[in-house]
DNA sequence: ATACTAAATAGGATTTACTACTATTTGTCA
DNA sequence: TGACAAATAGTAGTAAATCCTATTTAGTAT
């Protein structure tokens, strides 16, 4: 989706998203809309079973498939994202020293990357004031060196 | 664990954790220290399943669920730490707004903070070079506030 | 050295979240 | 309004973690 979805009504968003799906070739479904209508209506960053209780409400006899693929279809045409945490399979690091990390979202491989500018970054007061933080770190995602070839 | 372990060989290492199991009241078991030294012994952030895959060839008997627990311990003592990145469940988002996020280790909730100057983080040309990058934030873990007093 | 006990473990059952499969329905376009 | 690829519902299967209980063991006290 384009950035001309930013700083726009809730209307403005649902055209720009009707638009963003032709763009695509997709079809307008009525779950797909509702699904879409669901996620921007929250900032509680649902998982998709969640999503699928909500919209059940809606849409009583949709499936939880359904809405398992159409997240991924918006995450792909760039209507949402998938949020960055911890998950499952949890992956663990033994590696104290500084670093950051890159995760490949196509072959899923995180990779050490270092870079001490990146370490230092300063978190401003006001938001230092809302949380009790343990750990920050710079994250990046997209693809890695081999699966960008193969994208070409 | 203290950061004395940080540029240290494997046997200061690993001198290191046993002291630090000791200071948490931790038995030092076969397995813990096993489970240890295969996860300091890589740089692939596995998951809890390669690290018993690998950890079998020296205990072969060893069951999945202990190396699940220890990992966990490992995290808690603070030798080793859970990489962030998608996992299961997802969460997703459909704010396209420019902002960051805070997970709260203890309730699981994912939430927004906005600062422009962590939204224009510079990533340096040679890290630039090393991937295809298409998403980049500051991300901070820790406990939220509500949390944060519970502890207490 | 030996006995004691809380901590840790092994092995298996259960749960959660996702993924695969197939028959049926539907949005789009001619 | 018919054709048809795309999408969906419903269900089965799979992966990863968590729970449970009987057994073993590391650390400590005798
Ligand atoms: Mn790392
Ligand atoms: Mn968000
Ligand atoms: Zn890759
Ligand atoms: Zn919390």
């Amino acid at each position: 989706m384009d950035t001309v979805n930013q700083n726009s009504t809730f209307e403005e968003k649902l055209a720009g998203f009707e638009a963003c799906c032709r763009k695509h070739g997709l079809k307008l479904t009525p779950q797909r809309i509702a699904i879409y209508k669901t996620l921007i209506s929250t900032d509680s960053h649902p998982t998709a079973d969640e999503v699928y209780q909500m919209v059940r409400t809606e849409i009583s006899n949709i499936s939880l498939d359904t809405v398992n693929r159409t997240l991924l279809t918006l995450t792909e045409i760039g209507a949402a994202f998938q949020v960055e945490g911890t998950g499952q399979p949890r992956r663990f690091d033994g590696g104290l020293e500084d670093h950051q990390h890159f995760l490949c979202i196509k072959c899923g491989k995180v990779i050490d990357f270092q870079h001490d500018a990146l370490g230092d970054i300063h978190i401003p007061d006001e938001v230092q004031g809302q949380f009790k933080i343990l750990r920050k770190t710079v994250y990046l995602e997209g693809f890695c060196s081999v699966c960008a070839e193969k994208e070409l």
